[in-house]
DNA sequence: ATTATATCCTGATCGC
DNA sequence: TGCGATCAGGATATAA
């Protein structure tokens, strides 16, 4: 863990993807028997909870940063139903495989199946439920970065002209869905580009490297489980390693990996960004 | 229209 | 030892 206050781990797209793959097949297939929301806030706002008891989970996997979970319809004839869970900073989705006796802190929702329970544990309360009526409503407007959408003239087309900066561009989730944080910064190095740089004024071979190492990253940390600095945990409750491998976030003062000058840490849009400024240019 | 900032929330840590 | 201030950040609402 690194130093200074609270340094959490963020849910980003592998970490989710992480959570999604391990959860689909515990719970696909099986019959939902009650749903309990604990925490008001995951409630308010949102007009009525929808039914689900006695429906079944047809499928479990990303959208975006949630986690997407879809339920047959109650009965012939009538409708699926789409959840759309978002962790936020410091969500879990835990599945046990016997219902809990003992109490947990910080869980604000359950939901029993008929073959264990799902536990939804978030300790800063910024993690929400939303209810869609398909799947096509659940998706988000970015695009993918894992997506063969993401073509090199679809990345022309998101970066635009933008003014903003690389970072705060790359944070965006109207254009790209999924990066938070640690990987904007991770993907900037890896890209060997400055995240200071003006998000729409790339090159052309700039931007290549932009796509490739974007795309990289996330892959390497989905095969690595995600990002573990304190709270996140998978679906089974364990760490994932990903935090060994990472190049620049939380290492202000450390080596660069790749030409040793000193990592250098900065705030933008009120959030930090760790970068060589040696090597990325 | 785009871009920037304040806000939500809690636990860990820091300084006195 | 205690206690208040500070910090972390995803997304949204609001401001510029």
């Amino acid at each position: 863990m690194g130093r200074g206050g609270g340094r959490e781990p963020l849910p980003e797209l592998p970490e989710v993807e992480t959570v999604a793959r391990q959860l689909a097949p515990c719970i696909v297939g099986r019959r939902v028997e009650r749903l309990v929301v604990l925490d008001r806030l995951l409630r308010d706002g949102r007009g009525r909870w929808p039914q689900v008891t006695g429906r079944a989970i047809v499928e479990v996997r990303r959208s975006g940063k949630r986690v997407l979970i879809g339920f047959s319809a109650r009965r012939a004839g009538g409708a699926p139903l789409w959840l759309a869970v978002h962790l936020r900073m410091t969500g879990r989705l835990l599945w046990v495989e016997r219902r809990e006796r003992q109490v947990r802190e910080h869980l604000r929702a359950r939901m029993r199946l008929d073959c264990g329970e799902l536990l939804f544990i978030d300790p800063r309360r910024f993690g929400t439920f939303d209810w869609h009526p398909s799947a096509e409503a659940a998706e988000p407007a970015g695009v993918d970065p894992l997506s063969p959408a993401l073509t090199p003239a679809r990345l022309d087309e998101l970066l635009g002209a933008s003014a903003q900066s690389l970072k705060a561009w790359l944070l965006r989730q109207d254009r790209l869905v999924g990066l938070g944080n640690i990987y904007a910064s991770e993907i900037l190095h890896a890209a060997r580009l400055s995240p200071f740089r003006g998000a729409g004024a790339l090159t052309p071979p700039e931007r290549g490297r932009l796509a490739v190492a974007t795309r990289r990253i996330l892959l390497r940390a989905i095969a690595n489980c995600g990002t573990t600095f304190s709270d996140f945990q998978d679906a089974r409750g364990r760490e994932g390693a990903y935090q060994h491998l990472l190049a620049v976030y939380d290492r202000e003062g450390e080596p660069c990996p790749r030409c040793r000058a000193r990592i250098a840490r900065t705030v933008q849009q009120q959030r930090s960004t760790f970068y060589c400024a040696r090597c990325q240019r």
